[in-house]
DNA sequence: GTTAGCACTCCCTCGTTAAGAGTGCTAATT
DNA sequence: AATTAGCACTCTTAACGAGGGAGTGCTAAC
């Protein structure tokens, strides 16, 4: 276990380059020659042994070259690849691109899934921030007409909610308003998890003159951040498609895969596992616990709001990616994210 | 073209069921077995190569049965099938999802290409209704500090906009109320389309106090219906693959379509010719035009916000796809939607 | 107009073969 | 004790061909 002599961790580094970059099974002879090994072919399939008895490779049948299993790859990616920096082109690319057309919050999380998915040739995810870690930074309550009443819930970092309220009476524009001023003045700089007990009091003390309406709003409140998950932008997965043609040349998991990455519910379930700590994370094939995902890995990490961790993005490609580099992306781009949230929506 | 007889419209019809359901070259001998047809497998040996020579059928080989052409299935289309109703369970249950949860219209439409997509199994998707054909209902302006200003327009159909506008001075809350006064008192009923020179009239005649910001308005409103695209909830595409898997044996095009179908663009502009009138049209094939569409058929219909149409729904298929079915089912759920935007939205 | 009959075409499957790649092991070498 | 050369063995892959089968197209008879 210990014994990770330098040229054993040399030639799993090499095998997994290898594989990586090709897709076939890296031989013996292979990494001698391609990568001036001072060794001979015999030597290298010994210690190729052990780190297949470890755990670390695999073959696909008897004479086979190597391939890594997701325990070689943790390996890899714990503590064999060296960090990389996206090139400066790219860099440039990125900020480019939200420089470009600077919109409200859904264009930016729409970009970023975009973005994800068109440099890293892979799909790309962004969640929306989650509500409960955020704060009310206005609420205004705009007549519909036909008793109907329109509340938008500004939040920090730019995120804007809106329901639409049902009454059984009218109140006018300038009712509203006055209540509106009211909620915003109790309510504004909250997180919005204790919105509901803030509303309860208000409800005590206030006048009953608007009670009906406030009922209303408070209803609205609860449903504004328990009802609504948070959103999940994916783009890309066309190229999930291109990646199992590559790789498996079977394509019988793939519907299956498709499932779930359309269904959202697993990647989100998956990331909100990620939300909880900063920095980027890797999860490789079963470490996702899915088994859809077995073949898949996913690299991600978090964007704040303020001091608070309130979403998570990255990517999700085959196991055979190209770790060093989707882990600068990824870094590279939450960072940008976090700057455009909190130097903007504040 | 005209001799028509009714026998060989009937042996027509067979072979595209056939087909439909099996996936398999229909063969004269099996259609005399399996429909009970009074004659003999020569006979219809004779019609098949007449509908060949045709157009409406071909052979994948010379030795293959015949698999109707883009004509033949259009014919079928046209002509041959017969009206079909959805079960009524079926209209119970998509009648049910919808009163389910009735939220927003962003619900309603995800909710639709959803159903669209399980009830068909191929991929559904419906366009939220395109802005320049709506009416505006309410313009509300609202203060998010430093001297950003969210926008909120309402729109007819429920649809609702937002947008951040930058002014370089401050406004108090008090004055964002008069100017949205003014403004919906000015514009609201009017269609948006018409909204830009309302709005040069209004700043000509206006008292130059709140000029800045009512020339921020008049960017904002410009930018709101021409920069956005009508949006499309598109759910489902991985049914796209299942129905390759069956149908072709061979997965060289798929990635194009996955693309081309991912990206949207492609489906924005096939549909927004169908959207100029109104019931279920079916595309087949190459009558979509864009060659990455070639195998597949788009089957939609419109939905109207007051009189007008504002936009379109539907599924996209093999080509082998339940006709009757599917032109039910779109017809259904595009009369639902109308319903349920013409009930509430107002 | 319909049908029986038959030759012909083309696909599909299966087994066979041969080549190639790569390993695992053993014995020799350093 | 570590390294290497050498070789047998395994398994894949591609190519080939044969046989069977499905289905048509055509011709001649009904």
């Amino acid at each position: 276990m210990n014994d990770f002599k330098e040229r054993k961790k040399k030639i799993l580094q090499v095998v997994i380059h290898h594989y990586v970059r090709t897709a076939r099974p890296a031989a013996s002879r292979m990494i001698v020659r391609d990568y001036d090994f001072p060794f001979s072919s015999a030597t290298v399939r010994n210690v190729l042994a052990e780190l297949e008895e470890e755990g670390y490779l695999t073959h696909p049948y008897t004479s086979a070259g190597r391939i890594p299993t997701d325990k070689g790859y943790r390996f890899y990616v714990n503590r064999l690849m060296e960090a990389q920096k996206l090139t400066q082109e790219e860099e440039r690319r990125i900020e480019r691109e939200y420089r470009a057309k600077r919109r409200g919050l859904e264009e930016v999380l729409r970009q970023t899934s975009k973005m994800l998915s068109h440099i890293s040739h892979h799909a790309g995810f962004i969640l929306s921030p989650t509500l409960e870690r955020s704060f009310l930074k206005h609420i205004e309550l705009v007549p519909l007409g036909g008793k109907r009443i329109l509340a938008v819930l500004v939040i920090q970092a730019g995120l804007i909610r809106h329901k639409t309220i049902q009454l059984n009476y009218d109140l006018k524009r300038s009712q509203l308003y006055r209540i509106s001023e009211l909620l915003n003045e109790k309510l504004s700089g909250l997180p919005l998890s204790q919105m509901r007990e803030k509303m309860n009091r208000i409800i005590e003390q206030e006048s009953n003159k608007y009670l009906g309406l406030l009922q209303a709003a408070k209803g609205l409140i609860g449903q504004a951040f328990t009802s609504e998950e948070s959103e999940i932008y994916l783009e890309g997965s066309a190229n999930i498609l291109a990646s199992v043609k590559e790789d498996l040349y079977d394509y019988a998991g793939v519907g299956s895969v498709f499932r779930a990455i359309e269904e959202k519910r697993i990647i989100l379930d998956i990331v909100r596992r990620l939300i909880q700590s900063e920095g980027v994370k890797v999860l490789i094939g079963r470490e996702n616990l899915y088994p859809e995902l077995k073949d898949f890995s996913v690299v991600s990490s978090t964007y704040k709001s303020g001091n608070r961790v309130v979403g998570a993005l990255g990517i999700i490609g085959p196991k055979r990616m190209e770790y060093p580099k989707m882990v600068a992306l990824v870094d590279f781009v939450a960072k940008v994210v976090n700057n455009i949230l909190n130097s903007e929506g504040g």
